[in-house]
RNA sequence: GCCCUCGUAGCUCAGCGGAUAGAGCACCGGCCUCCGGAGCCGGGUGCGCAGGUUCGAGUCCUGCCGGGGGCGCCA
């Protein structure tokens, strides 16, 4: 049989799970046929149908806006090509289809029968955690993702936590949609900041003030109590930077940060990795001279003005630098794709790092760089803006301190990057109940709940396929069932889109669903007959399963009691 | 001045170009003989403004207004 139109023509996701077909994809196969009997083929450059999940159940299971697209192209009203449509699919149905409505401007609205959805709960428990909501849109493609990345020069901020947040979750979030992915932090050491770093180190433990332009946080004196090398900007610095970064280190760990690579920028320019780039880009007629400096010719390449690659000083800039670092990844390394996660202070220098990608060869679309909105605080009603060199910022590691670490994954994974969030240290401090984080984490403590009474009462789960699923019609239970059906487009879109904290959104909703189900649907009741008490079991099972794989999604943990 | 980004309910935020825009918190009122009440149910307010594209715009484009950020031989 011919499809007319491709398969991610139809799906927002381009989902395959597990070599096996979605129920998306089912409907999208039978509604292209439908389409070729109504006499629509194919056809370049037309806008794209969808078939998706209505917002609203009076509008169906699944719905299409098939006619509403392609009415134009064949010259008919919209609803009358639904109508034929409708005839068409219903000659040859898909699975469990009960009725088609057309509906508003010409949307064919489908409504199953639950089969679909207990199709749904026995794909969810035969794949299992490791199995189910995986997909290969990426098709193993190797990506390098870069976060962090915050110079050694004094402890994390809020800030850093969320977009690392946003990086490991994307990290996780794209593994299991099929690409080969790498996390790496990029070292910031070298350059006048650790001389600055290290001067401000002897200062203090000279006991005097740091320099005007020095780091005047209490971590210097600290880390300057414990410093015994020489008096030397260098060495104090190397010192400083070293121990920093341990605490970094840590204090991502701490939140489930875990990256496959430190790459040191002293260990790029040791290399002699700025002069090969540098040698590349003079080969293309890129780079030139001037007041003893070695300039960027990056204007002819969408830049703003041209830029300095080394100082007349010697000194290799930042942006020198981290050109002979993407070069690296592109052309040493040979990453497919490289995803750079910078805040939003930052943004200033992306032009100028695409033009210097650009000039290197490389495909601009092989280098995406998000950036991740401030953070600002709130704090006794008033918000202060942050400075690492001032030292008065909040540190990552007292909020992990103050809500711990999952509640910091989970707040920082809320809103999308773009979003430039506020977060109220009062409100988050004092009252744990409103936190977000109970309220997922206390659903799958009730899920683990049942399975603890269940093997207290020596309840044996029964094969699930000697179970009838037919016996869940609640409410309950089939908003639940649909809830666990979407995860799988809900990963693909979190990945595609680089969104992670649609997993958030999906798993708020989930718990709630499950605390719905949990309220109204006793499982393990004296009233519960047998068959629907197995059921019952097998649905938990299933929100067990699609829960888990959310949370982890996230880096953040599923306790089995709280 | 130029560039980037954001503007959705009192607050914090969701919302892959779809139909009557949703949660949490806060406020008011209900619900525990059952497997955990950190829960469930009900109650009302909103897409900054103006154009444009589209069958259809919170979503895309343009302009304006407002907030944040950036415009170094700092990183």
């Amino acid at each position: 049989m011919l499809y007319p139109l491709s398969y991610e023509g139809w799906c927002s996701n381009h989902t395959i799970l597990g070599g096996t077909m979605s129920f998306r994809e089912v409907l999208a196969r039978s509604i292209s046929s439908a389409l070729v009997g109504c006499g629509v083929l194919p056809e370049d450059g037309r806008p794209t149908a969808h078939v998706e999940r209505p917002a609203r159940l009076e509008h169906g299971d699944w719905s299409t806006n098939a006619a509403l697209v392609h009415a134009r192209s064949v010259g008919r009203q919209p609803r009358a090509l639904a109508e034929q449509l409708a005839e068409q699919l219903l000659m040859d149905p898909p699975p469990h289809l009960d009725r088609v409505e057309i509906a508003g401007p010409g949307f064919l609205n489908l409504y199953l029968k639950p089969g679909w959805l207990y199709d749904a709960l026995v794909e969810t428990v035969s794949q299992g955690v490791a199995g189910y909501a995986t997909a290969d849109i990426g098709h193993g493609e190797r990506v390098q993702i870069e976060f962090v990345s915050a110079n050694p020069t004094g402890p994390l901020h809020v800030g850093n936590g969320w977009w690392g947040s946003y990086g490991d979750a994307l990290a996780r979030v794209m593994a299991r949609c099929g690409w080969q992915v790498h996390r790496e932090y990029y070292v910031n050491d070298t350059g006048g900041q650790v001389r600055r770093l290290g001067a401000s180190l002897l200062a203090r433990r000279r006991g005097e003030e740091v320099p005007e332009d020095g780091y005047q946080g209490a971590y210097v004196a600290e880390l300057a109590s414990h410093y015994e090398g020489p008096d030397d900007v260098d060495a104090a610095g190397r010192f400083a930077t070293g121990r920093i970064l341990d605490s970094i280190r840590a204090t991502l760990a701490s939140i489930g940060i875990v990256y496959d690579e430190w790459y040191s920028q002293a260990s790029v320019e040791e290399s002699g990795a700025v002069e090969e780039t540098i040698a590349l880009l003079a080969e293309r007629g890129l780079v030139y001279e001037d007041d003893g400096a070695v300039w960027l010719r990056s204007t002819s390449l969408g830049d703003q003005r041209d830029r300095v690659l080394v100082k007349s000083s010697g000194d290799v800039t930042y942006l020198g630098g981290d050109l002979a670092y993407h070069r690296d990844k592109f052309l040493v390394r040979k990453f497919d794709r490289v995803i750079d996660v910078f805040g939003a202070d930052h943004h200033g220098q992306v032009p100028s790092l695409l033009a210097g990608v650009e000039a290197l060869g490389v495909d601009r679309d092989r280098l995406e760089v998000k950036l991740g909105q401030m953070v600002s605080l709130l704090e006794g009603g008033k918000s202060g803006a942050m400075s690492k060199r001032a030292g008065n910022f909040v540190a990552l590691d007292d909020l992990i301190a103050d809500i711990g670490p999952d509640a910091t994954r989970l707040l920082s994974l809320m809103s999308s990057l773009d979003q430039a969030s506020t977060l109220d240290l009062d409100v988050v401090r004092s009252s744990s109940m409103e936190n977000p984080v109970y309220y997922v984490q206390y659903a799958h403590a009730r899920i683990a709940s049942i399975e603890r009474v269940m093997v207290e009462r020596g309840v044996e789960r029964q094969p699930l396929d000697s179970v009838d699923l037919g016996a869940l019609v609640h409410d309950r239970e089939l908003e639940l069932l649909r809830r666990i059906e979407e995860l799988p487009d809900t990963v693909v879109e979190a990945a595609r889109d680089r969104a992670p904290h649609r997993v958030t959104t999906w798993v708020r909703n989930l718990a709630g669903a499950f605390h719905g189900f949990y309220h109204d649907c006793p499982v393990l009741a004296p009233s519960v007959p047998t068959e629907l008490a197995q059921a019952r079991l097998w649905l938990v099972e299933a929100s067990r399963i699609s829960l888990g794989i959310g949370l982890d999604l996230l880096g953040v943990s599923a306790p089995r009691e709280m």
